[in-house]
DNA sequence: TTCATTGCAAAGCGTTTGCACGTTC
DNA sequence: GAACGTGCAAACGCTTTGCAATGAA
């Protein structure tokens, strides 16, 4: 089923507003409008790139809102943070998609996305292994494409 | 074969001053120093903690040189950078671990460590699904232990 | 002698904080 | 109308940079 942008956003509005009910935080404009942005952009984003489309949109918000809304999607899954390198913050929306890892690949700054099941298996074992209880991962693998290497 | 600290300082040193002949880099006092430090500590170091080390030790560095030296380690594979979170860089040195994952014990801060030759076959895969030569990879499980969750 | 490397302090950069003002409940 | 949320600018913490002094080759 493909759902276009205006559903999806009317679908995780409700999500975020669930939330925000839950947890007895007040439901401003400024919240709804960074959530639309966000979904409205496709696949990842940093904060500047973020705060700038804002600047440019119909409503204006700071980056301490920024960081403080982000902060609340994260709580509530609707936004998920990708840690690949320390200098510059990636997130992605999150609602529709599956767990899936990612792969960068360098000279075309690609993210691709993948989904396969022996991570699962590898966590099983090192619960066993340690005795502990896995509740996350982040796995990420780095590339080249083929072309680059025959350039070498 | 168990290596005792100082034949283990002596090899690293000889493959770091290898390297710097290699990239025409001087081979300076307080570069030898630092590796001392960090091969002398046990597991994984922050660049502040190493920092304070070596300002109670009898060769004090400046943090600018700090950075740089660790920068030449990462090139020549005698140290390697963790990204757990992105207020605390981690690294630990490498040069005689293979190459293994890492699980974060969120109570304790245990940084256990892992090798599984799963990985190896996602790796496989991935390269032949997107035709790309992945040459490098970083995988972190988050955890509790059991009897965290016995208490919640 | 030459020029890479160092130490120091200042600058950068992304993120967080403090406070007065505005808005939701 | 009582907080909570917001914008702004200043503070933060880690890392990098600029520059004069040092020292390896």
């Amino acid at each position: 089923m493909k759902v276009d942008q205006v559903d999806t956003y009317e679908i995780v509005k409700k999500h975020f507003s669930d939330y925000l009910e839950k947890k007895k935080q007040r439901k401003t404009n400024e919240r709804f409008a960074i959530l639309k942005e966000i979904f409205a952009m496709d696949g990842h984003f940093d904060v500047e790139t973020l705060y700038m489309k804002m600047r440019n949109s119909n409503y204006k918000v700071s980056k301490a809102t920024l960081y403080n809304t982000i902060e609340l999607m994260l709580e509530c899954k609707l936004v998920s943070k990708l840690k690949f390198n320390e200098n510059s913050n990636i997130y992605e929306k999150s609602y529709y998609f599956k767990q899936h890892d990612h792969v960068l690949v360098l000279e075309t700054k690609e993210i691709l996305e993948f989904c396969d099941p022996r991570i699962e298996e590898i966590k099983r074992s090192l619960e066993i292994q340690f005795n502990i209880r896995i509740f996350d991962h982040s796995l990420t693998f780095y590339a080249n494409t083929i072309d680059q290497i025959k350039k070498k």
